[in-house]
DNA sequence: TAGATTGTTAATCGATTAACAATC
DNA sequence: TAGATTGTTAATCGATTAACAATC
């Protein structure tokens, strides 16, 4: 049990873990060894049992670990054990993507709030939201203590927006935007660069 | 020039760079020194240097590199200098948000086709394309020479396509949906998992 | 030439895995 | 108890970085 110092490689693979436990748990599975689940996964079992322990014995020896038990384990140490607020900032194409998803409602992910700068898009209603001009943002995530934002707009005004969202004690951010925000240590950015997983994509393919 | 068995890791941090030289360039500035954008992207100069020096030396003692020579060589690595022919499946919002990003066009990644089971959508207009049934979708991969196949689709659905897109001889799969694609191992697979993000950020979060 | 900076080696650091004692 | 499997240590592997000779 670190707790700080846990390298994000390992974080990075929690999230896979708990989506197969969460299939095992629905096929109604009771119980699965380090070894089970490492051919299910494609990983090592030494791994898995070494990415478990950073967080805690979880596990009893000669048996395994119980799915359920595991499974309500990792959600608490990914923080899903409690609910989040966030808006959407950008009501583009990708935006309006994000917002329609029910299944981040469903792990806890409330989206209170969507703010666009086109009057065009103001009033739009996605879901249960309407969206909202980008001057009442300051005053929403203030008043309404937002956790997260979702960055969804174009480069050039996430770095601009990114230092209001830092005035308005915003946590964390989650970046849409091709660029790098620069952030206090304590606002946490997450980034999805679809560009470059699509640039990755593009160098394995011409190594065929 | 190893050519094969770089790591992904490095692979991964191409398109960074990749970015920062074409702002450099924009910006119109000529020559640049791995120490100079080593503190641009906050990273060592030591792995600038080394990871471009797996596919060759495009610098010169002590002048550095050329910006618009660098940014061409790895646009050439990473394939950017070939065009790509995709179908987007799924024709759901997260599709819709894909097909509408005109950077990927730009890049030259050519959507072609969009395809989904559901007949609401099916001849729908987005951009230049009309949505197309699923049972088009064989035919069209075959037809068209498509290289690569954007997943938006449910998993349950996801798993079944993907063989389907195997049979069809489709060289590279942009994967969506939250499930591990089992392919080929001349099939690439690019996974592409919001929530695993949003479950890193969260995870990130509850350790502030 | 003198100064600067690369390309590359060797040292370090960190992550993965094999092995096994502990123990259910 | 005997068998199984964890938790954890030690060995291995790979990635990063510091250092510097090569050279523009």
């Amino acid at each position: 049990m670190d707790s700080i110092n846990i390298s994000q490689a390992v974080i990075k693979r929690l999230p896979r873990y708990y989506r197969y436990l969460g299939e095992l748990k629905d096929e109604g599975i009771e119980r699965i060894s380090s070894r089970e689940l490492s051919e299910l996964m494609h990983v090592t079992a030494s791994q898995i049992r070494a990415d478990l322990n950073h967080f805690g014995g979880f596990g009893q020896q000669g048996y395994g670990y119980k799915v359920r038990n595991l499974y309500d384990e990792i959600a608490k140490i990914l923080g899903l054990d409690k609910s989040h607020k966030l808006v959407v900032i950008g009501a583009g194409h990708l935006g309006q993507a994000l917002s329609n998803y029910v299944n981040f409602e469903r792990r806890g992910f409330h989206i209170l709030g969507i703010f666009d700068r086109d009057p065009k898009l103001v009033g739009k209603k996605i879901r249960d939201v309407y969206v909202a001009p980008m001057e009442e943002l300051e005053d929403f995530i203030r008043c309404n203590d937002i956790d997260i934002a979702v960055l969804t707009i174009p480069k050039t005004s996430a770095v601009e927006v990114a230092k209001t969202l830092v005035d308005c004690n915003i946590r964390a951010i989650w970046n849409f935007a091709h660029v790098d925000l620069a952030v206090p240590d304590d606002v946490i950015v997450e980034n999805v660069h679809l560009s470059e997983s699509l640039m990755t994509l593009s160098y394995n393919l011409s190594r065929m």
